[in-house]
RNA sequence: GGACGCUUAGCUCAGCUGGUUCAGAGCGCCGCCCUUACAAGGCGGAGGUCGUAGGUUCGAUCCCUACAGCGUCCA
């Protein structure tokens, strides 16, 4: 074997051990009968996306759970894949094209489809590349893609399923159009922020009256397709007008004027103009009163020829302008206000999306939302941080219908058919469409030119993956899953809607006992949905392209290693808070890294040293447990403590409380005190057989460590893992997980060992104080009625550098000595000569003020009778012990600065 | 306007069910040290009336109420 380097250089390992595991196939999943599953479906990144912080935190936790699980004995399946996130590569690829010169429409539907798909074939792996090198590990086999032939089966199923059973309708409504994608968005993928505008007030002449109506209105270039003017009934100011007709200005139509309670009689003059085709509410407002809808924009937010040929061809915002002044040339302008409002744009490009009237499909989505809201109230399915239930439920029981058409071609195209005289059906293909609609094979029949939002096909992702609508043992093992990481933002676009999914569509589907699914638990999608942080950068901000605040995952791999990035960032990461990340907090995981490192590089060169050539053979399955002295009897109950703990965090989500304790263990633990209290063992004059166990045990305790901290750091674990002896082509990645054992956990072993620490730290703090070299030695002499000071004294040599200890009886005591107390043994390092008396008596008032105050604060506790009547007798009783170890101590403080010379 | 979250050391944050020196960690800072695993390190040290005001309790960083500031989501 050869000696490690001093540093630990990821770059040597990472892709070196990624390569051995998936080429081994240690990341597969098989169904097992014998083994309880635990699947993980992967929130589906953009096909054409590039890896960013938030995936990082996101597959890093994954990652966690899936190794956790996996060595735990699980049969860990984590089923990685993409979307083909329609709009956003749609965009890309007409991007590509028009540098061309070249529209889709040039090309026509069928080969931009396919340049489409060239697209995805050339950038499309990017990501999951990217994912590899995070060190994730997914069965890459069971790989996915939204636009796969199996998933576009299901897409195709679960719609016809719908159609026909009236879940799916078409209507003409008004959606959120955007006028750069020319498409509809559904309700959430519409931003919405606060935006200074103007508030106008126009006046509208009354036929046959000199009287006038005042509206006010933010958008006063929809003026042109206004069809009424509405007051409230109730609104005394008013009554008068309803029933008359106004006259719309620089049109010249005739409008009546109607009642409705729509009307908020408090917004500006009471009076509001009606668009119907142009404003949700107008458009309800606009149907009650079976008033005309006159659209006049075209797709890309033009006006169109229904309005006067001065504005015909405009775009909005340049025909505001000029509404606004012709209104006012006329005196149709009463006044013109500043005025905030809430302003929606299209998520993906940011252009203000217009409220449009159009054709389009939508799904019903109340009688999915009830049995979905009722399994997150029932906790079969959990969510985490619990808070998000609050958001979600407050989402179901509003939930508005989705509208799933979009007016782009990349995607699952609708599988509806329509016959030349306008009757249609959905079927799965055109001949079940001919059947369903009783025509012949001649009838032509014309596919729907729409295609379904992405997240049509991603509300199927923990089924459809599985081979779904097939019936598959994959499908009746893996499904369902147990554990959903991914951001809230997407709790309704996704979340929600998986829940929606899975439950309508998995209900009856068989079981692995082959029995059809009927209960809740069979039929929720996952079990726990763990919500992650969002990342933001130092200064609190979201991280974004088009801030470029976002540093990339791969330059921070290659300068700290995929190890240091996942360590920091889920040390970082508690439960339900945002990240504040910025690049070189990865020293804490680099740090970290290395120190294990080089814990692993101290213990194989004493294994080499001690155990001599045939050292590659140690069997490191079993921990000796002869020669214990009491490190070694603490530092298991330390590991074993180390072990539950991190269980319970794990379990409940905390992973950045998972890291601490790992961090703390090996490093304080393990590391500062462990390692260095056996090297007093290995260079001491022990028996070489006592040697041989000791270095053993070390190593079998280090093998422990590795393998709690493989799942967070999976690439220097494993690495180092293989170094401590011959493995014989097992892995890490697949071995057994710690189990915490309490018989090791041991609380007189800890207690005994925190006083010799204490202890350790009072002489520390000595040398430290009054400034005495490490490689100065110095001898101190104790009274003591604590044993353990007597039989382990030995530590004290190599971690507080004591070359000598001298148990002293009551009288004595050395004339110039600095001096502590610790659970009321009696320190004393004679520094003759060397001790400052001035720097040694500030110590010792330090010390006494702080025991003072403690005192006297206990005291106080005691001489309420409240307190040592009503709480509990242990706390009253080890408020008494508290004290008297005080002012035990406290006295002999004194009588040590006293006598102080 | 509604809902939720946050406020603890100079900075970034832990503190999960009220009581163990519970007031902590990392970074930064100061002092000493290249002690044969590690200077990406070791040892020691300074730094906070836990946002404010009340309340519950024998006891509050922790539970309740109000307020202030910041943030997110929804309307």
């Amino acid at each position: 074997m050869s000696e490690l380097p001093k540093a630990y250089n990821p770059q040597d390992v990472e892709d070196r051990w990624y390569r051995y595991w998936e080429s081994n196939g240690l990341f597969n999943a098989e169904v097992n009968r014998n083994k309880k599953p635990y699947t993980i479906v992967i929130p589906p990144p953009n096909v054409t996306g590039m890896l960013t912080m938030g995936h990082v935190l996101n597959n890093t936790i994954q990652d966690i759970l899936i190794r956790w699980k996996r060595m735990q004995g699980y049969e860990a399946c984590w089923i990685p894949g993409t979307d083909h996130a329609g709009i956003a590569t749609q965009n890309a690829v007409e991007r590509a094209l028009s540098k061309e010169g070249l529209n889709r429409h040039d090309l026509g539907r069928e080969k931009f489809i396919q340049r489409v798909w060239e697209w995805k074939e050339t950038y499309g792996g990017v990501i999951i590349q990217q994912l590899r090198k995070l060190g994730v590990s997914c069965d890459w086999r069971r790989e996915r893609f939204t636009m796969d032939e199996g998933l576009s089966e299901a897409v195709k199923e679960v719609f016809v399923r719908m159609f026909d059973k009236g879940l799916i309708y078409r209507g003409k409504y008004i959606v959120n159009w955007c006028p750069f994608h020319q498409t509809a968005l559904s309700d959430d993928e519409v931003d919405y922020s606060e935006s200074n505008g103007h508030l106008w007030h126009i006046r509208y002449p009354i036929e046959g009256s000199s009287e006038h109506a005042v509206v006010a209105t933010t958008r006063p270039e929809t003026m042109l397709g206004d069809t009424a003017i509405a007051v409230h009934p109730k609104d005394e100011r008013y009554k008068k007008l309803i029933g008359k007709t106004a006259i719309l200005p620089l049109v010249g139509r005739k409008i009546p004027i109607i009642a409705d309670e729509f009307v908020d009689m408090t917004f500006g003059s009471g009076m509001v103009k009606v668009t119907p085709a142009h404003d949700p509410n107008d458009f309800l407002l606009g149907q009650r009163h079976h008033l005309p809808q006159i659209n006049i924009f075209d797709e890309t937010a033009h006006l169109n020829e229904s309005v006067p040929k001065r504005y015909e061809g405009l775009d909005r915002f340049e025909c505001r302008k000029r509404v606004v002044q012709d209104l006012e040339a006329g005196g149709f302008l009463v006044k013109t206000e500043l005025h905030v409002h809430n302003v929606g744009t299209c998520y993906r490009c940011h252009t203000v999306i217009e409220p449009y009237l159009s054709d389009q499909w939508f799904v019903k989505m109340k009688p999915l939302a009830a049995p979905a809201l009722r399994v997150v109230h029932n906790g079969k399915v959990r969510f985490h941080p619990q808070r998000w239930e609050k958001v979600y439920e407050h989402w179901m029981t509003n939930i508005r219908d989705w509208c799933i058409s979009r007016q782009i071609w990349w995607g699952h195209r609708i599988p509806v058919y329509y016959t030349p005289d306008g009757t249609f059906t959905a079927a799965r293909s055109e001949e079940e469409a001919r059947k369903k609609l009783g025509i012949a094979a001649d009838v032509p029949l014309r596919q729907d030119e729409d295609v379904l939002d992405t997240w049509f096909s991603s509300w199927l992702w923990p089924f459809s993956t599985l081979g779904w609508p097939k019936d598959s043992e994959d499908l009746r093992y893996f499904n369902p899953t147990d554990t959903l990481v991914t951001g809230p933002d997407i709790i309704f676009f996704w979340v929600a809607r998986m829940i929606m999914a899975n439950m309508e569509f998995m209900r009856g589907e068989p079981r692995l006992d082959g029995k059809p699914r009927k209960n809740e638990e069979d039929v929720v999608p996952f079990r726990d949905v763990y919500f992650t942080s969002i990342i933001r950068d130092a200064q609190g901000r979201k991280m974004s392209k088009s801030l470029g605040n976002s540093p990339d995952p791969l330059e921070v791999i290659n300068e700290y290693g995929a190890d240091a990035l996942r360590f920091t960032i889920a040390y970082l990461a508690p439960l339900g808070q945002d990240v504040f990340f910025s690049v070189e907090k990865c020293e804490i995981g680099r740090n970290f890294a290395n120190k294990i490192w080089n814990a692993g590089r101290f213990l194989l060169m004493n294994k080499t040293e001690i155990l001599g050539s045939n050292a590659g053979e140690l069997d490191l399955t079993t921990l000796p447990v002869e020669h214990l002295d009491l490190a070694d009897r603490w530092i298991l109950s330390r590991l074993h403590h180390a072990i539950r703990d991190y269980d319970r965090a794990l379990t409940g989500f905390h992973l950045n409380e998972t890291t601490k304790v790992l961090y703390d263990f090996i490093w304080h633990d393990f590391c500062d005190w462990y390692v260095e209290l056996v090297k007093t063992r290995f260079y001491g004059d022990e028996p070489q057989e006592v040697k041989r166990v000791v270095v053993t045990r070390a190593l079998w305790i280090f093998d422990q460590a590795l393998r709690m901290l493989h799942p967070v750091m999976p690439f220097v674990t494993e690495e180092l893992w293989q170094h401590l002896t011959d493995r014989k082509g097992q892995a890490l990645i697949r071995t057994q997980f710690p189990a915490a054992n309490e018989r090791w956990i041991d609380p007189k072993t800890e207690a005994d060992m925190e006083f010799v620490q204490n202890v350790i730290n009072a002489i520390r703090n000595i040398r430290g104080e009054n400034n005495i070299a490490p490689s100065k030695e110095i001898s101190v002499q104790v009274r003591s009625d604590n044993s353990v000071l007597e039989t382990y004294g030995s530590y004290l040599r190599k971690l507080a550098r004591v070359a000598s200890i001298r148990q002293i009886g009551s009288g004595e005591k050395p004339k110039l000595a600095s001096s502590a107390i610790v659970n009321g043994t009696e320190i004393y390092v004679p520094l003759e000569g060397l001790i400052d008396v001035e720097v040694e008596r500030a110590r010792l008032q330090k010390e006494i003020a702080r025991l003072a105050a403690s005192v006297e604060n206990i005291q106080k506790k005691l001489a309420n009778p409240n307190f040592v009547d009503r709480a509990p007798r242990e706390v009253v009783q080890k408020e008494q012990e508290k004290l008297s170890n005080f002012e035990a101590s406290l006295e002999k403080l004194r009588r040590n600065l006293e006598q102080l010379a």
